[in-house]
DNA sequence: GTGTCTGCAAAGACTTTGCAGTTCC
DNA sequence: GGAACTGCAAAGTCTTTGCAGACAC
């Protein structure tokens, strides 16, 4: 765990752009480093509020834009449709692996999967984004749930 | 184009299934056959308006789901949270490249990458999904406004 | 003090669902 | 003739937005 330095770039960026920094802006960035990768805009108010950290799902949405926009979060539409943010890391780049029936998100790392995605954006015109790259498919427990309710 | 084998299939799917054949349900089938590959729902009902077919929004995501499931459409989850639906043609297994920026969706082929996806997926206890991979990058188009609104 | 923030509630996009009337078989 | 189908409208989910009051600086 890191600890306050992100909040501290948070606070520049803010300042930095002309903008003030409020307690509910200070809470969701820490909650959203506190918290393991990826969550949604919902898991995210929830944390909150259980903290009794009375802040509104409209701010939540708005501060989330601007941790984006300062560097501090990425935004993934993962798998079914979902929006999830990740607080960026300091790492491997990292591509990600949804199971479609749970969500469960699962990092990676593969050099051989980089160097073929550049390949393959070189032929199509493409500009490969980074963590752009994910793979669907249905996580142990639930690959063994769907063979049982078929033999059922 | 293969013609009005696959409305074959579709009747006869239904007709299996103690369900009937309507002219909303062959007007769809036809018309999702005789698209480019992927399109939404919104699309989907714009075409069969354009052809003056008068079928509600609720019908058409009613006999996609139907489509869906006799296995002759496919949904994808694409790129920014859009719901595509394409329809199965026979040929190699392909996967998906999308432009973050307009949506664009480009089919690719590679083995290399079916392999290396398998691998990682045997790694972490995955299933992989039939057409689950997806590139996210920018087209070269979207690619170009970006760096040209940069330099504005 | 002033301009930015927040909460609320409404709006918007997309998808699903309940109901009443229509149609296929 | 009866079950399944359609259209409509309402509801549901997720996200964004307009506005009035509150707060950072």
């Amino acid at each position: 765990m890191t600890g306050p330095r992100e909040l501290r770039v948070f606070e520049d960026f803010v300042h930095a752009r002309g903008l003030r920094m409020t307690a509910e802006r200070r809470a969701i960035c820490e909650e959203i480093f506190e918290q393991h990768s990826h969550l949604d805009a919902g898991a995210l108010l929830g944390a909150l509020r259980r903290r009794r950290v009375p802040v509104s799902r409209a701010t939540v949405y708005r501060n989330l834009d601007l941790l984006v926009e300062c560097g501090l979060v990425r935004r993934q539409r993962l798998g079914s449709g979902r929006t999830l943010y990740e607080h960026v890391h300091a790492g491997q780049e990292h591509d990600h692996l949804v199971c479609e029936s749970c969500g469960r998100v699962v990092e990676f790392v593969s050099p051989g999967i980089v160097a073929l995605r550049a390949e393959i954006c070189r032929a199509h015109g493409f500009e490969p984004q980074p963590h752009g790259l994910q793979i669907l498919g249905l996580c142990r427990a639930c690959a063994a749930a769907t063979k049982e309710s078929a033999h059922a």
